[in-house]
DNA sequence: AACGCCATGAAACAGAGTTTCATATAGGAA
DNA sequence: TTCCTATATGAAACTCTGTTTCATGGCGTT
């Protein structure tokens, strides 16, 4: 379980076990399939803990981020995005994001297609490869049926 | 010559050619390969011109990408970096990044791997894929052989 | 040359995220 | 349990990239 992961490696670096820090993994960990700012976790975690401060709460995600408890993602909006890790460990690298352009709904998916990618990269441009990020930007399934029907 | 598009859709669309404008159009197109932030591109126009405004600035690099002549990119480092559309038109959407974690070096690449990609998203997630952003992160050639040396 | 509208520069503003600093608290030691 | 100290917290100040405002300047048409 996360939480118990948290626990033992906030302890193995000293560091404290606190209500905030426990209730902000909660947050993310309840929200897994949505990309949430550090604003949107802030108003979740009031609810739970209303004298949580603003900076805790970018604190802890920072913690989380660099834990790799937790991932974070740009979609170029302004927001930096978190999503808790459910691909753990190595899976973590094939796991990407489509984005919806009219309902700017995200949704995660795994492939290992560009593995192939890498493997041609390394070789004709010696760059050797540790991490992608991979994008796709378009419609969902319902945008495209509303989007179909305000048409005919 | 990417001047006279410029000049011939600020004409079309009824905007007006100013030197500063052009001046920031030169800074890009004389910089192809780096990936320049828009303070980057003030201090290079300053050069040229050093009554120029960095809004100024920031208002033709939104002209210019509006007018698709040129492409942004995020990279997580808090920039928005900008760099002239070498691949005009419909080649634009295989252009992607290899990202050097040593010295940040970014170099572009192009591969059409990706359509296999995109096949397999349409029917498998009832997506519609618009285009695409493929970041690759890792060392580049020089900073491997760096690393290899500093080993032994 | 003169006019009107668009563009510009300077400075104020906006907003996400970070830092500061005094206070609070986790959690080990006595 | 109580004490102690290093770490964590909340509030507010601050940073920094980028945008907006507004008075002035200048492009381009007549």
């Amino acid at each position: 379980m996360l939480q118990d992961d948290f626990k033992k490696i906030l302890k193995e670096k000293g560091l404290k076990i606190t209500k905030q820090r426990m209730v902000v993994l909660k947050a993310l960990a309840s929200c897994e399939d949505k990309h949430l700012t550090a604003e949107e976790i802030y108003e979740i975690v009031k609810a739970d803990f209303p004298e949580i401060g603003l900076a805790t709460v970018y604190r802890t995600i920072q913690l989380l981020v660099e834990l790799d408890l937790v991932e974070s993602i740009q979609l170029g909006d302004g927001y930096v995005r978190y999503e808790i890790g459910k691909f753990q460990g190595e899976e973590t690298h094939h796991h990407h994001h489509l984005i919806c352009l009219e309902c700017g709904k995200i949704i995660s998916f795994r492939d290992d297609l560009l593995d192939e990618l890498e493997a041609r990269i390394m070789e004709s441009a010696s760059f050797q490869v540790i991490n992608h990020e991979v994008k796709l930007y378009g419609y969902c399934k319902e945008c495209l049926e509303k989007r179909q029907k305000s048409q005919s």
